[in-house]
DNA sequence: CAGAATCCAGTTAGATACTG
DNA sequence: CAGTATCTAACTGGATTCTG
C-alpha cells in the first residue's frame, strides 16, 4: 500500500471502504462471529474477499481475531474496543444516506 | 451504474469515494470555485479526473454547476443547500480519521 | 473449518493530445 | 477556459483449486 493518508475524510473511507466491509462491521456490531456465520451472513462474498477484509480490518485495529487452536479450527471475529468508537461514526453516515438514497428515489420517481 | 444501494455506509462512500471527492468537496465547502481554481488548489488531480469527479458530485446533487456563456467560458462549482447537509457527516469522518492517523502514526513510532 | 494460492475480468485512474 | 477523447497502467473483486 502506497498510502499517505493526508485527509482524514479518505482515511474513513479507507477504513471502510472496500465492498463488504461495511457489512462485515454491521454484523459484527451486533455480536462476536466465526468465519463461517459471515460467509453464511453474506452469501455473496467469496471467501478471499472476505479473508482480505477481515485482515485489513484487524490491521486497522478494529475488530479483534481469535483463534482456538482445535481440531478444527475455530476462529473468532469481533468488534474491538477501539472499533466501537467507530459506531457513531457509522451511525452518521447511515443517516445520511438513507436520505440520500430516499431522495434519489423520489428522484427516479417523478 | 448497476447500483442497488443497500446500505447507506455504502452510499456515502459511494457519493464521497474516489481520490479526489473529498479535496474538492473540501475546497468547495469554503468558497465557490471555478474549474480553474480547483485545478490550482488541487495540483495533482488530472483534468480527467477533475471533470469526472465533478459531474458525479453534480449529479447527486451534492454541488451546483453554473456555466456562463461568455468568451472565453466561466464555469462555477459551490455546495448545493442539499451539499451542505454533507458537512456534519464530513465533520465526524474527519475526527474519527484523524485520531485514527494519529494512533498509527503512534503505532509506527513504537 | 478457515484459510492460501493462482488466474482472470472489470473498473478506476493517469498521461497525452485535441477543441468550442 | 473548460473541457473531450483515447490509450494504457494499476487496482479491485471474482472463480476455482488446494491444504493444515
Amino acid at each position: 500500500m502506497i498510502h499517505q493518508l493526508e485527509c482524514p475524510i479518505e482515511t474513513v473511507i479507507h477504513v471502510l471502504g472496500g465492498k463488504w466491509k461495511p457489512v462485515i462491521l454491521w454484523h459484527l456490531m451486533e455480536s462476536t462471529k466465526r468465519f463461517n456465520d459471515l460467509e453464511k451472513l453474506i452469501p455473496d462474498v467469496s471467501q478471499k474477499m472476505l479473508t482480505q477484509h477481515l485482515r485489513e480490518l484487524e490491521h486497522e485495529g478494529v475488530i479483534k481475531r481469535t483463534v482456538y487452536p482445535t481440531v478444527p479450527p475455530k476462529v473468532e471475529y469481533s468488534l474491538s474496543e477501539y472499533g466501537k468508537t467507530l459506531i457513531p461514526v457509522a451511525e452518521v453516515m447511515c443517516a445520511w444516506g438513507e436520505s440520500h438514497n430516499e431522495r434519489k428515489r423520489e428522484e427516479s420517481a417523478s
